[in-house]
DNA sequence: ACTGAAACCGGTACACC
DNA sequence: GGTGTACCGGTTTCAGT
């Protein structure tokens, strides 16, 4: 068990999060060590979940046509249960990559990922719609994707 | 160059998008194939730009204490060059991780990752709003992550 | 385009400092 | 916690179909 992470933990992670392919030996040769303690330190990185996997990432523009929506919910009435089955419902969705609980003008944020604005409009109708206690729904469809980010901003 | 992609080759991308250290043996038992075409066709995903690259997937709630913050932003005056500036300094910002031009209400939506509230204070006062051209900003600020995909949602 | 086997190279283990 | 060496397993290559 890692009590902290040292300068060449943070430095490990941060070149596995930008190219989780970079070998051992160049890494160690970045950090002026041999691939032992390189290896080593990224074995108890993966170990005491500090990492948690590795994923390969996807054109997504190439692999297929789709489209991105933000949708910014308001329950009616925020119970602590409600809210609950809200979020456990919304979770199976596979359309929703990404749901947060946030404070403000409204109290869910999604962000949907679907074929195309009819597939928006039938997942909004069909699964959005029938969710329990839904107020207000807003919705802002992505133009253009400027930065899309997978890697925390590491110092 | 691939035309296009056949149901194999979406197979590998959704098993690597998942897991990206899955290897090439148990794939090809997974598919009904040797490891040898399983190679190959991961090779053509990744020189086809299908795959952009392989990252860590950090546990960032345990490398760093952070705070998640929406920003929706409106410009004042929506003109084309000057969107770009305001496009390409935002992309420089290292607390923004994700930043859509959208439609709707506001004209961009931001996704920054920062330490704290002060730093987010910070980040505002000496980022944002010396920006070009804003007009409002609102933030909202994540309470708790439900759902935080990496992975496109493949069929 | 896939099979099977051989060669290669990076990840893994270990003895020592 | 580090070095250097040796081993092993997965990737990579290739001849054959």
């Amino acid at each position: 068990m890692i009590t902290d992470l040292d300068a060449i933990d943070r430095a490990i992670l941060k070149i596995l999060e930008k190219d989780a392919k970079t070998i051992a030996k160049s890494i160690a040769e970045h950090l002026n060590l041999t691939k032992t303690p390189v290896y080593e330190r990224i074995k108890r990185l993966e170990q005491d979940g500090y990492i948690k996997n590795y994923v390969a990432v996807i054109n997504k523009e190439k692999v297929e046509s789709s489209i991105t929506v933000f949708s910014f919910i308001s329950l009616e009435a925020q119970k602590g249960p409600m809210m609950d089955d809200f979020l456990e419902l919304v979770n199976q969705f596979p359309e929703v990559v990404e749901c947060f609980v946030v404070g403000g003008e409204f109290d869910f944020l999604l962000k949907v990922i679907v074929k195309n604005l009819d597939a928006y409009y039938n997942f909004a109708k069909t699964k959005i719609a029938t969710l329990p206690n839904i107020g207000a729904v807003k919705s802002a469809f992505v133009l253009k994707e400027v930065k899309d980010e997978i890697a925390f901003p590491l110092l």
